[in-house]
DNA sequence: GCGTTAGTACGACATTCCCCGTACATCGGT
DNA sequence: ACCGATGTACGGGGAATGTCGTACTAACGC
């Protein structure tokens, strides 16, 4: 069996976060829907969205069809994979590698969650009884 | 009822983390101690732990007591507050600000928790229940 | 054919972060 | 009273990030 790598690309900086979100939602997108989505009105320019994502294109965490002049750009990196990685991250620097610290700090400060999603986690914690040591 | 500011004090860097962490565990330390828990390990210079914690004085992220000789530093910012405020952070940038989503993904993809800690959840999801709209 | 427009590529800059070297102050032992 | 050890203060360097200007290229209208 191989040790699955955990990630290849490296974890994304703010502004590639900004990006990663838009094209998670989008699927695919230019350079252009890019600026116009999220830096026209910040006032940023277009190169910058280009150059952002040609940094990303590089660090392999979005892929790009260049078939068309208007290159195309998509995520390579889910969004489920690039969660846990933040996840892990805090667990391991803010949390001291306990998740359930986290959870019981993300429960107890902020009680957002509607009743389907309570019943939803207490149905996964059901599930997590019988296999913890 | 006022307002909470939410924080004052800027969002830590990995190194400040870092001392931060220790901070908590030991209460309060010198420059030398951080030194020696920290960085002698990693190779990194006295000066350089000594920089780190002064910026973060400047900043507002530890207070300290320099009527010895040898300056004590304290952590400012609690721990739960940093905690929360990552927790915060990540939220709205990776899990469009649903803190269910993420504590979700925190349960399904890591089962570390103990069986104390399980109940512990179930018992905060109990009292959640009749808080939520 | 030629200018205009929309596109990519790329170098440069300011800022932040982490790290270190050096200068300077202070304490203790002899 | 001095010297070495231990301390703080501070400027600066190298890397990463986000921003832009400019150069170059391809398509389009006339």
């Amino acid at each position: 069996m191989t040790v699955s790598k955990t990630e290849n690309s490296p974890k994304p900086t703010e502004a590639e976060l900004g990006i990663l979100n838009f094209l998670w939602e989008r699927g695919s997108s230019t350079v252009r829907e890019v600026h116009e989505a999220l830096y026209r009105e910040e006032g940023a320019g277009y190169t910058t969205a280009l150059k952002l994502l040609q940094i990303m294109y590089a660090k392999g965490l979005v892929v790009r069809d260049d078939s068309e002049r208007a290159h195309v750009f998509r995520a390579a990196v889910s969004k489920e994979r690039t969660q846990k990685r933040f996840l892990l991250d805090i667990v391991t620097r803010v949390f001291d590698g306990s998740s359930s610290q986290l959870v019981l700090q993300a429960l107890g400060g902020r009680p957002k969650a509607t009743r389907e999603e309570v019943e939803e986690i207490r149905a996964l914690l059901d599930k997590l009884d019988g296999t913890t040591p």
